[in-house]
RNA sequence: GGGCGCAUAGCUCAGCUGGCAGAGCGCUUCCCUUACAAGGAAGAUGUCGGGGGUUCGAGUCCCUCUGCGCCCACCA
């Protein structure tokens, strides 16, 4: 047990009991735990391409409080950490850090060595060239630099005191986590859930690969409506369009069937300005007659909407956009005479926006456009890390089914949402709100390279054409594998490709169709059965409100068919980080202060003072200022312990209060006096009012209530019975006060340990061999409060206080007499802390008189001299 | 267009089942006091966003308006 400092420091602790508690494994899980015993928390994996920001800082230390409470109260807590490394976003970090792309059409080169490592040379327009490599080699890049990202967030983590069992940690990419996915892929596809489909696609131009419906946002961009002339038998007929390059892919006009307008012209056909092809003029209830001139053309495709048309009208398909989002080389087969087919020509190999403009001078010169293009600003659907609008292409990829085209699976997701248990509750709206949205299934197919593969392979007919209908399956027990290196069942190596052969499945899954099943990877439930039976469905999962619809909404569905559970019983969300201006904290505003800064300046128990005392699911602004308090606290914490254990000495036999085993009965049988009494019980509630708040996932409130408590302990309590604690008044009343300041400081250590791990550690250190935070969470010894109302104690030590300080003279300033009136209630309060308050308040004569109120007559000694 | 949330001191926020408007920061004053000067003791500061209602009583419950934030939404 090391001895009380001199002058107690915040300054170096960590490192200390970072190691130490790793080195006792204060927080490793007990695999012999009963299920009913466990407290098991999935907590979202961390992207690691990317700075660490202080909203995971924030969010994360919310969460270890919680864990750190119900291991104290007795749980086995389960609490592993992951890294969520696979995906596109590493894929991107990896080029602009090695400044290389994947390639797969490049030979893998055993001795390629990147051009550079370390951010790409700064400044826009640097514009350096991507080398392209092999596929081996980008992953190979990709594993490097997620490594190396890994230990820079585990070095933070354990910095901050998250209480993780690091003996349980993963990654999203490692072994267990392929095998995982790909088994529970494997079922999805077996039962039904999973299929593949050649259907149009919502494309990423620059990333070329197809993008979930949770992956895309609306912009508000700037467009213009272009007025057109369409040519039919009885006239023109004008529409209005954003989209005038899309032209040649018109396949029809479609009019609002109520609309009297355009109901002559349903049924018949008009030609298409330029290209002169004939179009049908339908009717479908999607159409607003009220925007543009109320007829619209329906291309493929445009917009999803054109989708809809496409499919519920059975119209034909003319696509034109590739997916590098230029226009197909070669001319289209429905553009029938010359004029068309040339016009074509000019818009050939352009991007959109080339094709646009080119698009725009055909139809002025051709007069078919009418006026000038008007300006608006509409929503673009963009990938939400994309820079470039989407496009919609035709592919096969493969989909779960999520209840976007089925009512009775939407339906049962929506009754798994009402199930789960949400802090705070108000959060529940997100996840009802995007379920009953859905209008597709989840596309978990990404044309990338650093996922999870697709573990399938197709069988190659003897015409050499792929059936994708049929696809092959690897047996369970060799997962996780690799259809692009790996040859299935029954065929050799060399049949890949040939005739009568196979091919695998080029694609990998989608990032979250792993991480959609952390609860399954964390808690190994394909290698551990018997572990995962004590641990699942979880008890918590932590995270973000902007993830509900992503990582939240697709782990439920995973579980509701792997497990026909739930994953977890309750949810806690939490709020945003915003900058002092009160705008969301970003990088792009230049704002961002790094974490380990912040450690360093204000000890890292400030910085997790910050995040506790932020209310559940609260945005909540950065503040230094708060970090201050939360130093002042835990400095105040181990001055106030060396004072108390400087009185009664720190053996850890002397333990009272139930800190080592039960403790119950002893634990306020020295402690009499009314005043120590009357603390005792005060500190009663406040246990049970941290220990409700805890239980319901407060740690704010569980907090406020503490530190509301600590502070009148400090000021008032302590300045109350430190005269008498030191022996003045003789044995018995010393004991009593002694054992009391003992009681109260071993649960506040305690009170405290979820939110200042490292200065509460640091001073139950000084008295005790074990750890604080493998010691009992405090309960109420049922200490019975006296008649003694000490507010008004505390009342009379503030006046006291005041009049000395308006006097200007110390605090120490002899009052010479001092007379007291009130109530019998206050008369009474006051007559038993009698002499504490003349200790406390150095008075010569205390009178106590009966009164209507209370009121204080304060005689001070005359200044010397 | 739909939904959710927020609005309390100069600033950041508590105020949980309706019962005397609070804390911290900042500001002002005092105190080198034996746990604490990166400290301590004290002080000033309010149209609880506006309006209406329920109630003996509303910061708190209901309605409504305004402002801000976030999420969602078929890009003609």
């Amino acid at each position: 047990m090391p001895a009380i400092p001199e002058r107690p420091t915040l300054d170096g602790i960590e490192a200390r009991w970072a190691e130490r508690w790793e080195a006792d494994g204060v927080y490793r899980f007990d695999r012999t735990a009963q299920r009913g015993s466990v407290f098991s928390i999935d907590t979202p994996p961390p992207t690691v391409s990317g700075s660490i920001h202080m909203g995971t800082v924030f969010g994360y230390t919310q969460t270890d409080s919680l864990a750190r409470y119900r291991r104290m109260a007795g749980r086995d807590v389960f609490y592993p950490i992951g890294w969520d490394d696979n995906g596109l976003a590493t894929e991107r970090r990896v080029q602009n850090f090695y400044g290389v792309r994947c390639d797969p059409s490049q030979p893998f080169d055993a001795d390629f060595t990147p051009p550079f490592r370390g951010d790409a040379p700064s400044g826009k327009g640097s514009g350096h060239q991507e080398i392209p490599i092999s596929r081996p080699n980008f992953v190979t890049l990709c594993h490097e630099l997620t490594a190396t990202d890994e230990a820079v967030f585990e070095e933070l983590f354990r910095r901050l005191g998250l209480s993780f069992d690091w003996t349980l940690q993963y990654a999203t990419i490692d072994d267990v986590s392929r095998r995982t996915s790909q088994l529970a892929f494997l079922h999805n596809l077996q039962r039904g859930e999973a299929y593949s489909a050649e259907a149009p696609t919502v494309w990423d131009v620059d990333d070329r690969t197809a993008v979930a419906q949770a992956e895309i946002e609306d912009r508000e961009r700037p467009g213009a409506y272009h007025l057109l002339a369409f040519h039919g038998p009885d006239g023109d007929v004008l529409i209005d369009t954003t989209r005038p390059e899309l032209l040649v892919s018109c396949v029809a006009m479609v009019a609002h069937p109520d609309d009297e307008r355009y109901a002559p012209l349903a049924g018949s056909t008009v030609r298409t300005p330029i290209f002169g092809v004939e179009v049908p003029v339908v009717t479908h209830p999607l159409a607003q007659p009220d925007k543009g001139t109320g007829i619209a053309m329906v291309c493929t495709f445009g917009d999803t909407t054109d989708v809809t048309w496409w499919r519920e009208l059975d119209l034909p398909t003319r696509s034109v956009i590739g997916r590098d989002g230029r226009f197909a080389a070669a001319t289209p087969p429905w553009l029938a005479d010359d004029a068309a087919r040339a016009a074509y020509g000019a818009l050939a190999g352009l991007t959109v926006k080339q094709a646009q403009s080119a698009m725009v001078e055909q139809l002025r010169a051709s007069g078919d456009l009418r006026g000038d293009p008007r300006p608006i600003t509409h929503p673009v659907k963009f990938y939400e890390r994309g820079s470039r609008p989407l496009e919609i292409v035709t592919s096969r990829q493969w989909y779960i089914r999520n209840g976007g085209r089925d009512q009775d699976r939407r339906d049962a997701f929506l009754t798994r949402g009402k199930e789960l248990d949400w802090f705070p509750d108000h959060m529940r709206h997100r996840y009802d709100h995007w379920v009953e949205g859905l209008n597709g299934d989840w596309l978990v197919s990404r044309q990338r390279f650093f996922g999870v593969p697709i573990p399938l392979w197709y069988p190659v007919g003897d015409d050499g054409a792929i059936d994708h209908d049929h696809p092959m399956v690897p047996d369970a027990s060799t997962l996780p594998i690799d259809p692009s290196a790996e040859a299935p069942p029954g065929y050799t190596p060399d049949q890949r490709g040939r005739p009568g052969g196979f091919i695998g499945d080029p694609d990998v899954m989608d990032t979250w169709a792993t991480s959609s099943l952390t609860p399954q990877i964390a808690a190994r439930w394909v290698d551990e059965p018997n572990l995962f039976a004590r641990v699942f469905p979880m008890d918590l999962r932590p995270q973000g409100p902007e993830i509900i619809r992503t990582w939240l909404f697709s782990t439920v569905v995973r579980s509701h068919y792997e497990h026909d559970a739930l994953p977890w019983a309750n949810t806690t969300i939490n709020g945003w980080i915003l900058d002092p201006d009160r705008k969301k904290m970003s990088k792009s505003k230049g704002n961002v202060v790094t974490p380990m800064a912040l450690f360093d300046q204000y000890g890292t128990d400030a910085v997790r003072y910050w995040a506790i005392s932020a209310r559940p699911g609260v945005d909540t602004a950065f503040s230094e200022d708060q970090m201050k308090v939360g130093r002042r606290l835990a400095t105040k914490l181990l001055n106030v312990t060396k004072f108390v254990l400087g009185l009664v000495g720190g053996a850890d036999g002397d333990t009272v209060g139930g800190a080592d085993g039960d403790g119950q009965g002893e634990a306020d049988s020295d402690a009499v006096d009314p005043v120590d009494l009357a603390m005792l019980a005060r500190l009663d509630a406040t246990i049970t009012e941290a220990t409700t708040a805890f239980e319901s996932f407060d740690y704010a409130r569980a907090l406020e209530r503490t530190e509301a408590f600590f502070w009148w302990f400090c000021d008032d309590y302590v300045e109350l019975v430190k005269g008498r604690a030191y022996g003045g008044r003789g044995h018995g009343p010393a004991a009593s006060a002694r054992h009391a300041l003992r009681q109260a400081i071993e649960v506040l250590q305690r009170l405290l340990a979820p939110t200042l791990p490292y200065a509460t550690e640091e001073s139950w250190s000084w008295s005790h061999d074990g750890s604080v935070h493998a010691a009992r969470w405090p309960q109420p010894v049922g200490t019975v409060a006296p008649a003694l109302d000490l507010d008004v104690v505390s009342e009379v030590l503030g006046r006291v206080r005041r009049v000395k300080t308006e006097a200007k003279v110390s605090q120490r300033a002899t009052v010479t007499r001092l007379a007291v009136q009130g109530t019998p209630t206050q008369v009474a309060a006051i007559d038993a802390a009698r002499a504490d308050l003349a200790d406390a308040l150095t008075i010569s004569t205390l009178v106590v008189v009966d009164g209507p109120d209370l009121a204080l007559d304060v005689e001070l000694s005359p200044p010397a001299g």
